[in-house]
RNA sequence: GCGGAAGUGGCGGAACGGCAGACGCGCUAGCCUCAGGAGCUAGUUGGAGCAAUCCAGUCGGGGUUCAAAUCCCCGCUUCCGCACCA
């Protein structure tokens, strides 16, 4: 028997691979396009077999499309840019370029040696000016329809080191470094305006079929649509006109909300620290001074505490008043530590009785309580109490029925209390309402968005430099296309001081203004990795394009993705950015389709000893070690095989052994046979035996059950136990031959006499390597060659399903008498219903179970399966 | 709190309303072997029985159906996402 070395098969047939150009591909539009990608690599320095996982989910994908007959396009690159390489660069010196190349090199090398069978020739990293080049010409496009746009936005400062901090480097609102508690700084710093393009995401959510229910379900509550109206409340006793709506500007107090229906139970007014009103009642206040600390004391807090969950609800009042515009009394203003300035206007209308918060708050300092919403189911409950004429509690003020409420009541229901809206219902009481405030002038419908802008600013080196300069005649201006791109300059030393790195460095700095030629600066902050990665796909369908990010025609050809897969953590940020960018371009003319991904997976995660793997946990699993024990075909079936891809499974070593005794089992039974079939060829035809007939059947129904697995429902792992199922058999079928099991050397005399027996071998064992081929390719490749084929694998055909073949000759037909089964009959296949009754009726086991009993209904169902049932 | 997904042997997991536990891991017995942590064969949900077979069984409780792991309602548990979004 011929040894069976998976590292040396590894080696020849990468080797093969790579000099024969196996996966490179191009455009061809004869032939049916798959576009199947992975997300592509932060270029860490190693990856775990958790991250490899993905990359072999996709390469089954790849491999099995292309023996389909698919042009496909299996493309690789790295989203080289990033903090942890520049954070490197400050604790060791090297500079991000270096170490991230080198990373790049090793985690190129790990792939390789997988056998993933990426195009590498169209391999980008996004840290090269040939990628980020065209980041820029994108910003400028942006720039041109406003959708780029600068102002004052705060960031994360250390005061200690002197730096500016993203997000993941402030720890518990402390400084990563020093540990100095962080404190906020008004920057002005550019956004992408995603918001324009709110209303088109979130309906077009509804277009992904083929993705995860959960991760469309995700997008929906980021994008948070909310309904509602914009209502003014004037600030009482500033100007005598504002009472009626017309009130002088910057006194009125906008609060947004979407219970209009309930505003005749608000009964105060609150405003976020940060409102602009917050400051000029300060100034007005009689002790400017206290008001301000108390504010500010709101404004320090929010941002640490919020990070360590809930905070207790707080406010004081303003001493000042707003109109009710619906009531016409006077509610007092206060300021409150939840009020999000960020979200609707920064202040809102408190309604104590029908908003948890708002009841918390005002019970706390003793504001009036007012119910105006009485749910249907409570309604009589609810009146029959009002009825006895409860005296009003002094906290609960004036206007407060007397019902005594532990907790608010945010359901829908009737209106009372509420003039001439009393009796009627949401929602038509809401629209009408809104339709009063817009007759009135005090308000106005409006859509609310929980999506932001995207801030792109970052205050780091190693990122895309903005492509903006600033010229103190001409002002703001965008880099002309013909300057681009704007280069990264090559920095020696990285000391984490300093707000950009950028702005330390003057030959960059300084610059001339495109219009006057005078002197210029140019923009020191650098660009959202998330940038980078908004648009990757689709410079992969054309990556050395010099001009354009990509030429129009081949994104026609490649684009969609067909098959997109990778962690769930990026189900948000990335694939909303990535559509949002999809937009864009489609605006300015490059593409003509908005939705990038038709199908979407997202991978579990590998688990070790029960946790995720990292370095800090040092549970990490390296491939490289499995490899060298087990080859890359072992590591890549279990990995497929263990659980379906979507779901997180936990690393076994003794499963990855099975899995190499599996192939080994595939690699001796192949061996066994291939001096019989090999060689030979032409369709399966003969008169075959029963057994002959058997493992055709089940040949073709395994053809059947992997190929819709693998193509239809990414099921991987039933995909590989079917195949499993046909190598048993094959060896069953074996032992009854004359060449016996291939555990027994062959006998010099055995002498395989029927030619249909090699006919029906050939035909189990060809399909059994094809289909194996996408999960353990190496392996395959050299049983296909043992075979005696010629032309290698990564282009062979797809073993085709005789519908005829697969057909059963019998079946078995189980009987259930009452909901229970009770018999299996042997028939042959084809019977009519009547046929299958009586026997089934005539079944001893059967009648075991009726007697005594009548029979009330027979029915046959499809299996088929005969149903009775007696009583 | 809101939203989503999921609960099946000792374990990973199968089962597009129709035979629960495919396939594999582990375990048990036998064969082969100088030996085996290799290979082969058989068994492996629990309970009763020499056995044929019978009873129970897919988180718990109801329901729909000739038929439910699967569909519906109530509850429990776990995981994930959002989390004061007015």
């Amino acid at each position: 028997m011929a040894d069976y070395k998976p590292q040396q098969l590894d080696r020849k047939w990468q080797k093969h691979w790579r000099s024969t150009n196996a996966f490179e591909v191009e455009a061809d539009p004869s032939r049916p396009k798959f576009y199947c990608l992975e997300m592509f690599a932060y270029p860490s320095g190693h990856a775990h077999v958790g991250h490899v996982r993905n990359y072999i989910i996709g390469d089954i994908c790849a491999r099995m499309k292309r023996m389909r007959g698919y042009n496909v396009l299996h493309p690789f690159g790295w989203d080289a840019f990033g903090l942890p390489a520049e954070n490197a660069a400050i604790k060791t010196g090297t500079h991000p370029e270096t170490s991230t190349l080198d990373n790049i090199a090793h985690m190129k090398g790990q792939l390789q040696r997988l056998g993933i069978s990426y195009a590498w020739g169209r391999e980008i990293a996004t840290c090269l000016p040939e990628y980020y080049k065209f980041n820029q010409w994108i910003f400028l496009k942006m720039l041109e329809r406003g959708l780029a746009y600068r102002r004052r936005s705060s960031v994360n400062w250390c005061p200690s080191c002197q730096t500016v901090l993203a997000n993941e480097q402030v720890v518990e609102g402390a400084c990563w470094r020093c540990g100095s508690p962080v404190v906020m700084r008004d920057l002005e710093q550019w956004f992408f305006r995603i918001t324009a393009y709110a209303e088109e995401l979130l309906k077009d959510l509804d277009t992904l079929a083929a993705w995860p229910e959960k991760v469309v379900v995700m997008q929906r509550n980021w994008i948070g649509r909310s309904e509602g109206a914009r209502l003014t409340f004037p600030v009482a006793g500033a100007s005598e006109t504002s009472v009626r709506g017309a009130g002088a500007p910057g006194l009125d107090i906008a609060i947004f909300t979407t219970r209009i229906d309930t505003i005749y139970g608000a009964t105060f007014v609150l405003l976020a620290p940060e409102h602009a009103m917050v400051d000029r009642f300060a100034a007005e206040s009689p002790d400017p001074v206290a008001f301000r600390a108390r504010v500010q004391q709101f404004r320090a807090l929010d941002r640490g505490a919020r990070l360590t969950g809930a905070i207790e609800k707080e406010g004081f009042d303003t001493g000042r008043k707003a109109v009710n515009p619906f009531t016409g009394k006077e509610v007092p203003i206060w300021v409150a530590n939840f009020v999000l300035a960020e979200y609707g206007t920064g202040a809102i209308m408190a309604v104590p009785a029908h908003d948890q918060r708002d009841y918390e708050f005002a019970r706390k300092y003793g504001l009036p309580i007012k119910i105006v919403v009485v749910p249907r189911s409570a309604a009589s409950a609810i009146e029959a109490e009002r009825g006895v004429g409860v005296p009003a509690k002094p906290d609960r003020g004036e206007g407060a029925p007397g019902v005594e409420i532990s907790e608010a009541t945010s359901d829908y229901g009737r209106l009372v209390d509420s003039a001439e809206y009393s009796g009627q219902e949401a929602p038509g009481v809401i629209t009408r309402m809104i339709a009063d405030a817009e007759k009135r002038g005090i308000g106005t419908g409006e859509v609310q968005w929980r999506l932001k802008d995207w801030g792109i600013s970052r205050q780091r080196y190693w990122g895309t430099p903005i492509p903006v300069v600033y010229c103190d005649k001409d002002g703001v201006q965008g880099v002309p296309y013909d300057q681009l791109p704007v280069e990264l300059p090559k920095i020696a030393t990285f000391s984490g001081r300093g707000d950009s790195p950028l702005a330390q460095v003057p030959e960059f700095v300084n610059t001339q203004c495109p219009t006057c030629g005078g002197p210029a600066r140019r923009e020191t902050d650098t660009m959202d990795t998330f940038v980078d990665s908004s648009w990757y796909f689709l410079r992969f369908t054309d990556p050395g394009n010099s001009v354009l990010p990509f030429d129009p025609k081949a994104a026609a050809y490649w684009m969609p993705v067909d098959f997109y897969s990778g962690g769930v953590e990026h189900a948000i940020l990335h694939l909303l950015y990535s559509r949002f960018f999809t937009r864009v371009l489609r605006d300015v003319g490059l593409v003509t389709w908005a939705e990038p991904f038709t199908r979407l997976l997202t991978q579990g995660m590998v688990l070790k000893n029960g946790d995720v793997m990292s370095k800090s946990k040092g549970n990490v699993v390296d491939p490289d070690d499995m490899l060298q024990k087990y080859g890359a075909d072992a590591l890549r079936l279990y990995v497929m095989f263990v659980a379906p891809p979507e779901k997180e499974v936990e690393w076994s070593d003794a499963g990855l052994e099975g899995s190499f005794r599996f192939l080994f089992r595939v690699w001796r039974i192949v061996d066994h046979w291939a001096a019989a079939v090999g060689g030979s060829s032409g369709p399966a035809s003969g008169t075959f035996n029963d057994g002959e007939r058997a493992l055709r059947r089940k040949t073709h129904d395994t053809i059947r059950r992997a190929t819709v697995d693998i193509e239809e429902r990414m099921h991987l792992n039933t995909a590989v136990s079917s195949l499993m199922e046909l190598v048993n058999q094959i060896y069953a079928f074996s032992e009854t031959t004359p060449l016996g099991p291939p555990t027994r050397a062959v006998q010099p005399s055995a002498r395989i006499e029927r030619p249909e027996t090699v006919v029906v071998m050939r035909e189990a064992i060809d399909a059994l390597v094809v289909m194996i081929s996408p999960f353990a390719p190496h392996t395959a490749e050299e049983l296909w060659e043992m075979l005696g084929h010629k032309g290698g694998l990564t282009r062979a055909a797809w073993p085709a399903f005789d519908a005829e073949v697969a057909k059963a000759e019998e079946v078995v037909v189980p009987v259930q008498v009452n909901g229970k089964v009770r018999a299996r009959l042997t028939v042959p296949a084809g019977l009519s219903d009547d046929q299958l009754c009586e026997r089934a009726l005539a079944d001893p086991a059967v009648q075991v179970h009726t007697a005594g009993k009548t029979i009330r209904k027979v029915l046959v169902a499809k299996g088929p399966l005969v149903s009775i049932v007696a009583g």
